[in-house]
DNA sequence: TTAGATGCAAAATGTTTGCACCTGC
DNA sequence: GCAGGTGCAAACATTTTGCATCTAA
């Protein structure tokens, strides 16, 4: 998306476009993996020294009450932002050995919605989902030195 | 489990069974829902008030280690703990707008288990995973007031 | 002009750590 | 007796908040 068409969807929802704003969105788009607000604060203080640290929190909460980015909470460690894609959600899935995040496409998960909603009603949240567990290469490891 | 069964799993690991976590296992026990680490130090001082937070902290996290509780991470708010259920594992689903926790059998998951391994070679950690999403009650309460 | 956004400093929240002392086995 | 566990205090990491000031529209 181009910041014009951020503009204008923040202005749809009585939301300004301020240079914090702008520099935010500019960081998200320039990094296709997932960052922490540590890391978008360290990325936007190198463009605009004088924006502070809580002025880019509070813009990933507005953007996220928006829509316009996403957060995914890991095991351990900080809450993760991403700009929402244009194609679709996609699930996280969490390597609780190394820590890596990789995406998968959502159909792994619509089955699972699709019961979830018949039997309890309830209402999966696809982008926000990171499933945690262990990842082909760590798996890999865990065979060559069991235990350790 | 019995207190003593719990002794003789903590004793094969080599840890030692003493009165802090005699205290935490038992408030764990005493309760079927999900403790947040705060919620324990709280009932775990009520029985006896030297045991520092750290150690109930420093517990938990053996533990978890151990194998005989297990840790759930939330989108907001902190780390929850429960005794590692004798059944076998069960997911975690959490409204995102009551902050609820309701527990699913894993077969809600198997087939997206069996996908993730198959294709990405993930293995899934069925027990650690909670699921964002809206709950049935919530989702009522959305179709009354739409947007607030 | 003015509602809404920002900068700052300070606090809140949740958790970890170093170290001296204590205790279960 | 002694390795391992605990209490304490202090640090740490992440995030939130109150308030005066500023700025986009």
């Amino acid at each position: 998306m181009t910041l014009p068409e951020l503009r204008a969807r923040l202005r749809a929802r009585g939301e300004r476009m301020t240079q914090p704003r702008r520099i935010v969105l500019a960081v998200l788009a320039n990094h296709d993996d997932h960052l922490s607000a540590e890391q978008v604060v360290t990325a936007v203080e190198a463009r605009d020294a004088s924006i502070h640290r809580s002025t880019v929190y509070r813009t990933l909460d507005t953007l996220a009450d928006i829509g316009l980015v996403q957060d995914v909470h890991q095991s351990h460690g900080p809450t993760l932002y991403h700009l929402t894609p244009v194609g679709g959600d996609h699930v996280h899935l969490q390597c609780l050995s190394c820590g890596g995040i990789a995406d998968a496409p959502i159909d792994v998960l619509t089955s699972t919605a699709g019961h979830l909603s018949r039997i309890y009603g309830f209402r999966l949240d696809l982008g926000h989902v990171a499933l945690s567990g262990t990842c082909a290469d760590c798996r890999v490891a865990e065979v060559a030195s069991p235990n350790f």
